[in-house]
DNA sequence: CCCTGATTCGC
DNA sequence: GCGAATCAGG
């Protein structure tokens, strides 16, 4: 991907706006977060601040490479994203950021014995989704409370061990459930 | 483990 | 100039 003027518009100003580089890379697309902070410095752009220069101590040099780097890497394939977002895309954090995390999320027991119990989700925003988060969609997407499951999943799966099911349904199963 | 930014240096 | 690898920290 190239560092076009758009693109490195839209950095100087999701970096001003205090995304965070992951953050950014993932709106630009194509790039990685290492890019991006590689980018930001090239351009002698304001690095974070530190409050009382906690983080930037003199940092030894990094010793030098024990194994050469390899040089055929596969290209990696770039995580679809398809998932849409409302065309309003501020993100109000300074109000729903201060969540209530660790809310447990049941649903009414039903009367057959079986409970079905809806594990807690840690209610994630879209740029905190990893590879190993469970990416099943809670609420609204047009709603302030939308949010994702985030819970772990295992291995490469979108989706945790509960959503999993949900999500694909065996035939023998979706009957015994009706 | 997840994440953050900072730095180095081969390309 | 670019960015992966690495470091250092939360």
């Amino acid at each position: 991907m190239n560092w076009t003027d758009e693109r490195v518009e839209k950095l100087k100003k999701l970096w001003s706006e205090g995304l965070s580089a992951s953050q950014i890379a993932a709106q630009l697309g194509g790039v990685s977060r290492n890019a991006v902070i590689g980018k930001v410095h090239r351009l002698n752009l304001p690095g974070r601040a530190k409050a009382g220069g906690t983080q930037t101590a003199a940092r030894p040099k990094r010793p030098a490479p024990a194994t050469p780097r390899p040089s055929n890497f596969a290209a990696r394939p770039v995580a679809a994203r398809p998932v849409a977002r409302p065309a309003d895309n501020t993100l109000p954090k300074e109000e729903i950021d201060v969540d209530f995390e660790m809310q447990a999320e049941t649903l009414p027991v039903p009367a057959n014995g079986n409970s079905v119990v809806v594990p807690m989700s840690r209610r994630l925003e879209l740029t905190q989704l990893t590879e190993r988060t469970c990416k099943w969609p809670i609420g609204d997407p047009l709603n302030d409370d939308f949010h994702f499951c985030g819970n772990e999943s295992p291995d490469n799966s979108p989706y945790c061990t509960y959503h999993q099911r949900l999500a694909y349904q065996p035939s023998a199963e979706r009957r015994r459930m009706r």
